[in-house]
DNA sequence: TTGCAGTGACA
DNA sequence: TGTCAC
DNA sequence: GCAA
């Protein structure tokens, strides 16, 4: 509709204005523009490329009367609150974008501007993440069986030159005997009167890095005790999985240790060790008397809280796994003796010797263990430390002042100017305003960036909250890497990246040194693999897919024959029925063409309303996973858009061009609803396509805008930021003020009062977080 | 140990 | 309420 | 899984 824009552009001054929010001028897009011509000519017929830009000078005028008149609105208490947060503003920031926009539209008018290499670039996070199964499974049998691939083989044998084997006991025994004199030195001797009975990652041999720690344990005045006795040891500490350490300490079951002992890891001495340069030997010593905070298992944290903790991990766990169906059937499936699969790769290593893997010879693997934890720049056991410290100091790139997890900060594309810090070691990345860049998706880490997405995706696909909660955090060490500007050589390094832990980083470890990453076949089972193409169908998540897979089906024509007795919905019959159609994404032009037809049709019932596409289409993506449409309308002449959507879904139906409903709103004479369908082009062969509606109030649209432009990790990033400044913000607005329920949070009391809703710079204001436009918000 | 966003539709 | 989706 |  190549009208459209011209009749946009003249409107009345109050829409102009909303209009002209940054967020809807045109850009002049500085993109970093990558060469290849070869892409992407929008093939709609739609596309007008006679509409060209608006001359920009609105934005000056725009912005200018906002900050204006903003700083005269924030009261002082938020003004602090944004001094405060503005400290984390330091971090160095990177604009994450993928280069992938190709035009921003305007109210029809578009400026195009084409990215060749978006297509193909892993899906968002946002988009349910349903790989063809064949990739996984054509990957998967790869290493199976030999668990030790050969480069890694090759590696140890090439750079081992161990000293003398002996077993942890034996160590200790001798570190005991010959050089407990040694430590007369100046530390803070925190550990004095503690008989520590360490449990290192292998039991046969005492690696590098438990040789270091039990140096450490003697060095800070602590007794190491060589062979577990629970009348004289005081403190177990262990990195090891449950399983070794029970064993270490000749034990069947946690509970058998005995309560007046804790059991803590190693981060306890470690962290402790990380104090002694701020507090003296009291404070850290009554600091670590808070050892439940390290308690090595969940189970045991109530025998190490002898000062009244209680826990509720254990809960936890066992309500995960007595989702009987599901978790029995995975565990079986692994034919595996270990019930918890939460240990990283060095429990996996350890149970490896146990399970039933073809397996291979004992010295191989204690090899490998070890040079995983040690060697490179990890000898010291203390390198974790020191790269934490050098992160503080020299490194802006990770753990930063003490604020908070900064997901905050991750909002922040870039910094508006480079601290002072900032500017001296890392201008190479082009720091502030010079970078409109993202890191190119052959990121130097790219290796780690793809295992850690895998193990992303099947973590995703499996039931139950700490599963979810993994996949959250793997987004983030993930977002960490992309943006980290080195290749990672060590554990270490990798550790000194805010959002990489160590589990993370011993992965990261295991993927520089083997080349592979194990866990990934360990977690790619079966069932994985049936539950992500079950959860390809709309309408099906981790509950139902586990549920059928439990039922016997295994592929969609199971379903489809009802085996087992598995009943659809009629949302996931439809879902079923357009399988392939719906996990397609289309092109973006496709996108713009539907709206096309689609837009004119709403206005022919009222012209003044604001309809636009939002999503993935005005974040610039080149394939949309879906068409989301907001409308909305001034009440400046009283009326509203009430209505307005019942009429144009009759009105599409009977063009043809939506053909199923997913969801229906309530009441369709809202303000606010939001409608779920299928359409298409009324185009002979063209597939269906997944379409959204969302109207909303007038006064809501900033917030609206800014939730439905995403990505979805973008608004939980906001939206946690918001909590953090003692705000919430939901799709209709900011709200001050709110209330939550203590205990049992997400429960809000009361709903606060609105701060801000009608612009999305607003918000982005008050939240303090720089402006970004739709295709920078890209955090997937 | 806790929290990790916040909401609507549907069965 | 749990599940799924945005 | 990570951070506090
Ligand atoms: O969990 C979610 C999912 C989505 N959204 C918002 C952001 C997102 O941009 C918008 C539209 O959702 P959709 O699922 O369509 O994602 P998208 O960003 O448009 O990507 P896609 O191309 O897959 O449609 O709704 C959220 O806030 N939280
Ligand atoms: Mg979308």
């Amino acid at each position: 509709m190549p009208g459209t824009g011209e009749e946009e552009f003249e409107q009345p001054s109050e829409i102009l204005s909303f209009l002209s929010s940054p967020e809807n001028i045109p850009q002049k897009q500085p993109l970093p523009e990558p060469s290849s011509p070869a892409c992407d000519p929008p093939t709609s017929p739609i596309e007008d490329p006679s509409l060209q830009n608006l001359p920009c000078s609105d934005l000056d005028v725009h912005t200018k009367g906002i900050t204006a008149s903003g700083s005269t609105q924030l009261s002082l208490e938020v003004k602090e609150r944004v001094a405060k947060h503005a400290v984390m503003k330091r971090r160095d920031k990177v604009l994450p974008l993928e280069a992938e926009h190709t035009e921003i539209t305007f109210l029809g008018r578009s400026q195009s501007n084409k990215d060749p290499d978006q297509a193909r670039k892993s899906p968002s996070a946002s988009s349910r993440a349903v790989l063809p199964p064949v990739s996984g499974v054509l990957k998967s049998k790869r290493s199976r069986l030999s668990s030790v691939p050969p480069k890694a083989q090759k590696k140890q044998s090439g750079k081992k030159e161990k000293p003398r084997l002996m077993t942890p006991a034996e160590y200790a025994q001798q570190l005991l005997e010959t050089h407990a004199e040694r430590y007369k030195s100046s530390v803070i001797k925190f550990l004095e009167g503690k008989n520590i009975f360490y449990v290192g990652g292998d039991m046969q041999y005492a690696g590098e890095r438990t040789r270091g720690r039990m140096e450490l344990i003697l060095k800070h005045g602590g007794l190491l005790i060589p062979n577990f006795d629970p009348k004289i040891v005081t403190h177990i500490v262990t990195d090891a999985p449950k399983i070794s350490t029970l064993r270490a300490l000749g034990y069947s079951r946690l509970s058998d240790i005995p309560d007046h002992i804790p059991t803590v890891k190693w981060n306890w001495i470690l962290s402790a060790i990380g104090r002694t340069g701020l507090l003296g030997k009291e404070d850290i010593v009554a600091k670590m008397e808070e050892v439940w905070y390290y308690a090595a298992f969940g189970e045991r944290m109530e025998a190490s809280a002898s000062r009244g903790r209680t826990l509720k991990l254990q809960a936890r766990h066992d309500t995960t796994q007595g989702l009987v169906t599901p978790g029995a059937l995975t565990d079986l499936a692994r034919s595996s003796p270990l019930l918890n699969r939460d240990l990283g790769p060095l429990k996996n290593q350890v149970n490896r010797s146990i399970s039933p893997q073809p397996c291979v010879d004992k010295g191989k693997q204690r090899e490998i263990s070890e040079e995983r934890t040690g060697k490179n720049l990890g000898i010291d056991p203390l390198a974790e430390f020191y790269a934490e410290a050098r992160a503080a100091h020299e490194n802006n790139w990770s753990h930063f002042g003490d604020f908070d997890e900064s997901d905050s900060g991750d909002i922040e594309p870039t910094a508006d100017e480079p601290s002072p810090r900032v500017s001296q070691n890392k201008q190479k990345r082009g720091w502030t305003c010079d970078t409109p860049q993202a890191p190119k998706s052959p990121c130097v880490n790219q290796d780690i960036l793809e295992k850690l997405q895998e193990l992303q995706e099947l973590h995703k696909a499996k039931v139950g909250d700490e599963e979810h909660w993994r996949a959250y955090s793997y987004n983030k060490s993930i977002r960490a890497i992309h943006i980290y500007p080195k290749r990672i050589q060590s554990y270490s390094e990798a550790r000194s990246i805010r959002g990489v832990g160590d589990k993370t980083a011993l992965k990261i470890k295991e993927i520089l040194q083997t080349g592979d990453l194990r866990r990934i076949n360990f977690e790619k089972t079966d069932d994985v693999k049936v539950t992500r193409l079950f959860q390809g169908i709309y309408g099906v998540g981790q509950s139902t897919a586990f549920k059928w897979y439990s039922a016997g089906c295994r592929t969609l024509e199971d379903l489809r024959s009802q085996k087992g007795g598995v009943r659809l919905s009629s949302v996931q019959m439809i879902g079923l029925q357009y399988y392939d159609d719906i996990n397609d994404r289309m092109p973006r032009s496709e996108a713009k063409a539907i709206f096309e037809l689609v837009k004119p049709i709403a206005l022919s019932f009222d012209s003044k309303l604001f309809v636009e596409i939002m999503g993935s289409f005005r974040r610039g993506k080149a394939d949309c996973g879906d068409i989301d449409i907001l409308i909305t309308r001034p009440t400046d002449d009283g009326q509203t858009h009430s209505g307005v959507l019942k009429r144009l879904l009759a009105a599409l139906h009977k063009g043809g061009i939506i053909t199923e409903d997913l969801a229906i709103p309530e009441n369709l004479a809202d303000l606010e609803c939001v409608y779920r369908g299928l359409c298409r082009l009324p185009s002979p062969g063209s597939r269906r396509r997944r379409i959204d509606f969302l109207t909303v109030p007038w006064e809501s649209r900033g917030a609206a805008l800014l939730y439905y432009t995403g990505d979805d990790i973008f608004n939980r990033a906001m939206r946690l930021k918001a909590n953090k400044l003692g705000y919430s913000l939901n799709q209709r607005g900011l709200f001050n003020g709110v209330v939550r329920d203590v205990k049992d949070r997400r429960v809000k009391l009361n709903q606060g009062t609105l701060v801000a809703s009608e612009t999305e710079e607003e918000i982005f204001r008050i939240l303090d977080v720089p402006w970004q436009e739709p295709h920078e918000r890209i955090r997937g």
